[in-house]
Order: structure tokens, then sequence, then C-alpha cells
RNA sequence: CGGGGCGUAGCGCAGUUGGUAGCGCGCGUGUUUUGGGAACAUGAGGUCGCAGGUUCGAAUCCUGUCGCCCCGACCA
């Protein structure tokens, strides 16, 4: 089955360059670094083994802040009742419409006896869903363990698959199916639930975003018109894309008592008074290796930040015959050192392949540093290592290379993350005016990250994105220059505005 | 759902007065190679998306159908 054919692959080697065509690269980016495939179901997505290693090693880095944070794990069903999602309005409007059905539990020959069809015999009384999002069958669960104020308040997460029948798809950006951890929690107080979504916000997502994979993100709050279906307000972290635009990377709900009042969970409180908890949502998922891609790769392909990358350092011996032998041995012993070490490495003896082939091969899947093993360097003593993110290779003694190696990786994991800094820097612009806020904002592509004072009503939000395409992405918690939190006058109205907002065409 | 494009080998493509399918890459084998995507030789691989129809004969013409990609609406 052929599935992009708009792909103009110019062969089978290479990629276009971002600034060819910026969304190609990307789609190829993926494919070709092994990060994912397309599968025979559109919108759905094949992993492959360097693809999961990725995700595994961010799922493992999160799982641990997670717990860190107090949180446990936990798993519920894939399936939910259609009733659930009765019950409450808002979140159902969100979801109705991107919603897979299971209608049946057994397949039957047709009638020409070619092919399998539903078996009306079999058709369920009540249909399920595939989750789209766990709140309803969560809180139709949190009903039955919360009974007292001593239940409170439960710190729950889980690691799952969903599913929502988007109408346009992109590999990790926007699939059908994509995993991600979901995390629902219950609590007596407003202001608890709130410092619970803030400590996601802050001490998780943040981090992990800034820390891990490398990439600066904006902390704000959603404007009503961007908050999640079924909550009183959501927490997010926005990150900035080289082609200019923003990227929603995680988000944090406060539910209030919406799910609680739904599913009717109240607790009996220590004054014998029965209340509604209050409840907070929080997830990111598989889109974030698409954020990651699009925040450091380059046209050669991946650049993947070492914390996260499934191979930091790749060994690649050189020379025939004996002179092959020696090097492999070099390169295996080096790489033992380092893996004692704790570091990735793959040592790619593979005969048939060229060093420069071997080369290109791993810098398009990402990995942080390579050393050439050949005859040349054993003989004067010193190796060839290059760093991913760097162009020139640097000669290193053999028996310094295990220090080097662990010394740039470090390194490397912050000049990522100061030049994914420098990047967005350069592209915020502070505008006042309504003349320069549409320039900026004018034909394809993004315009970066625009800060601007906005009235605070969701017509001008309205107005501003049909006339320009950008969006509000969040309103900041903390800002970046003291003066971008003072009041000033909307960009579109002149109306008064509390602070600058982040404005930017999103993904 | 609207607009556009397209379904031929694993991938990218060619193939019209209708005559039973080809190229490049990749893949197997062998030899020579290996310092930034090696070369030659040899071989394997396709019911031309699916279903009808026209015809002596259909990848090609007709009808229907399914699917995919891009742009839009919707969305993490």
């Amino acid at each position: 089955m052929r599935i992009c054919q708009n792909l103009k692959v110019s062969s089978n080697l290479g990629i276009p360059t971002r600034e060819s065509n910026y969304a190609d690269w990307y789609n190829e980016l993926v494919v070709k670094a092994d990060l994912a495939d397309y599968s025979p179901v559109r919108g759905c997505m094949i992993i492959p083994p360097h693809g999961f290693a990725l995700w595994e090693n961010m799922q493992r880095a999160l799982d641990d802040m997670i717990k860190e944070t107090g949180h446990q794990n936990a798993y519920f069903p894939l399936l939910i009742p259609k009733s659930f999602f009765d019950k409450e309005a808002d979140h159902v409007e969100g979801f109705a419409k991107e919603c897979a059905v299971v209608t049946h539990h057994r397949l039957t020959k047709s009638a020409d006896g070619k092919s399998l069809i539903p078996d009306p015999e079999a058709e369920l009384e009540e249909p399920l869903i595939i989750r789209p999002t766990s709140e309803t069958i969560i809180w139709n669960t949190y009903k039955k363990w919360i009974q007292s104020y001593r239940d409170l308040p439960i710190l729950v997460n889980q690691w799952a698959n969903v599913m929502r029948w988007e109408l346009r798809t992109r590999l990790f950006l926007r699939t059908a199916e994509f995993l991600w951890q979901e995390g629902h929690t219950a609590h007596t107080t407003y202001e608890e639930a709130d410092a619970e979504a803030l400590t996601i916000l802050h001490d998780v997502y943040s981090k992990f975003a800034e820390e891990w994979m490398a990439v600066p993100v904006f902390r704000g709050i959603k404007t009503k018109s961007e908050t999640f279906a079924g909550a009183s307000h959501s927490y997010c972290i926005e990150a900035m894309t080289q082609d200019l635009r923003a990227i929603q990377a995680g988000t944090s709900h406060h539910l209030g008592q919406n799910f609680a009042k739904a599913f009717d969970v109240q607790y009996q409180s220590a004054e014998g008074k029965l209340e509604y908890v209050y409840a907070t949502s929080w997830g990111v998922s598989t889109r974030l290796i698409g954020t990651l891609i699009m925040a450091h790769s380059d046209d050669k392909g991946f650049v993947c930040p070492p914390k996260l990358a499934p191979i930091q350092v790749v060994f690649v011996p050189m020379g025939k015959a004996e002179g092959l032998e020696q090097t492999t041995a070099v390169a295996k012993d080096l790489a033992a050192q380092l893996k004692a070490k704790g570091i990735r490495v793959k040592v790619d003896d593979r005969a048939k392949e060229s060093p420069g082939f071997k080369a290109k091969h791993w810098e398009m899947r990402g990995v942080c540093m390579r050393v050439d093993v050949g005859g040349r360097e054993l003989e004067a003593g010193e190796l060839g290592v290059s760093r991913r993110d760097e162009d020139e290779k640097q000669m290193v003694t053999t028996g310094s290379v295990v220090d080097h190696v662990t010394a740039q990786l470090a390194a490397m994991q912050g000049d990522l993350f100061t030049k994914a800094l420098a990047f967005r820097e350069a592209n915020i612009h502070r505008i006042d005016t309504w003349d320069a806020f549409a320039k900026q904002f004018d034909g394809e592509g993004g315009g970066g990250f625009v800060l601007a004072h906005w009235d605070g009503t969701a017509e001008t939000e309205e107005k501003i994105r049909e006339l320009t395409k950008a969006s509000i992405r969040c309103i900041p918690l903390n800002h970046e220059k003291p003066e971008d939190g003072q009041p000033g006058k909307c960009v579109l109205t002149g109306a008064p505005s509390q602070q600058r907002v982040v404005f930017a065409k999103a993904y």
C-alpha cells in the first residue's frame, strides 16, 4: 500500500531541506530516521524500535518525575460505555465528533461469502467508545473509591493509548491513535487542585521539556476558547518550532467540580458534610516527539538531546583485514567503557557499508556523537570524534575518548537548549500596533511569537484569528521581561489589557 | 464534508491509435571494495487498488466502488 505518494522523495537517501519544504522535510525525516511509519489505517502509526526506544526514554524520565511528585500508576480500560459520555455536557461536545465506536462483537461471512461483515446477530446493546481520553471511566471509578476526606487526595496516572478520529493527521503531531500519560487527581479544595495542576505544569512538564528535551517553553493559561472540554481552566506549555509556529507540548487542567458533579462523586468532610471533590487531569503524548524533531533537527536528519537519545555514541571502525580487526577491537573496548558509565553506545561493525554511508546513516537517526576508529587514527593515537550538532571533527587521544565523550554529551544537552532559546528569543516580537501585528503574520508560514496586549474578550480573540490565523497560545504565567506583565491597550481594539499574551500560528 | 492530486515490484516512477509490463533505488548471491551515502556481474520479486462492462484481446476505453496524499473546515 502506498501512502505518501505526494512526498516526491528525491532519492531513497536524504530529505528535503527545511528551507525548500518544511512540511516534507518533517514528514520524510520522521520516516527515514526510523522514528515512525505509516500504517494501513489512516492516521495510525507504526513506531519501529528506534522510535520506540526514544519514547521509552521519554516515558522513563516522565514517569520518574510523576512518581517523584507523589503519583501512582494505574490502568483503566480501553473501552468506555457510550452512556458515560452523556454525563458531562461540555466534555461530550468536545469529543463526540471524533469518537471511534465499537458496535459488534463478532464477524460473519457476507452474503456472497467473499468477505467478513459485523454479524447483525452480534450487535452490542450499548455501543462502546474507544477512549479519546479517560475522564469518564475514571470518574465512574472514583465514585467508588471516594467516600471520606480521608480517601483524598487521589493522585493517579496512567500510561495508555487513546484514539481521536482526527480529520487530518500527521505523524506524531496529530495521529488518530496516540500514546500518552494522563493524570487524574481528586482533591478536597479548589486551591489544592490548582496547586496540583501547577505542580505538574512547572515541576514535571516544563522541567521535562527544558531539561530533558532541551526545548524552552512558555508556561501559561489557556483562554476560554482554548480550554479543555469540561475544564474550569487549562494550563499549558508552548514551544516554538523552526518554522516559527507554536506547538502545544503539554496541558494540565483544573476540572473544578464538573466531573465530580457529573459522576456524583462526593465525600464526607471532617465536619460531616457531603462535598463534591475538585479534580485535575493532565497529559503529554507522543506529540512530544514531533516537538523534539521540530525544535532541534536539521537538513541532515534528526538531532536528539543526549539525555533522550536511543543511541548516544556510535563507533565506526575502519580499515581492511587485520586493520579492521584491530580498529573493531579498539571500538568495542571503548564502547564497553562508556557502557559501564551508563552511556548508550553502538559499534557499527557492518561489513558492507562504507564509513561514509554509516556517518550519514547515524546522522539521520539522531545519534549524538560518532567516533571514527581508523588505521590512521590508531597510528596517531588520536580518534576522530564528532558531535551531531557541530560540523567539525575533534581529534582526541584514544585514552581520553571516554572522558571527552562524557563531557561533550553533557555539553551538547546544554548547547541544544541554549541554541533553541536563542532562536526563540530572536523570534519573539513585542507589537503594539495593529498594522505591525497583521504584517507579522502575513503570508504563509509562522510569524514567531508575538507578545501583544489583548482586551480579554472572546470576540477580539476570534477576530484576530480570522484576520491573521494567529491564535492566543497562552496567557503567560511567568514573563520573560517584567514589563510584559504590565497593563496596556489591546492591539486590535485599544481596550485596556492586563498583560501581554502570546500570539502565534499553531500546529 | 468541499477543492485538488493519485493508486503499476519493498520504495520512487515510466508505460494510449488496446496486443499480455519496464526503469532507478533497495533486496539475494559472487568478486573487487570501504577515510562522507562504492563498482561490476548475476538473480529474485508484479492476478497493474477492487468489482463489473466493452473487446478476439484491457494497466490502457466505459461504469461503479474502495483507499491514500495535499489544501480547507475541526483538533493535543
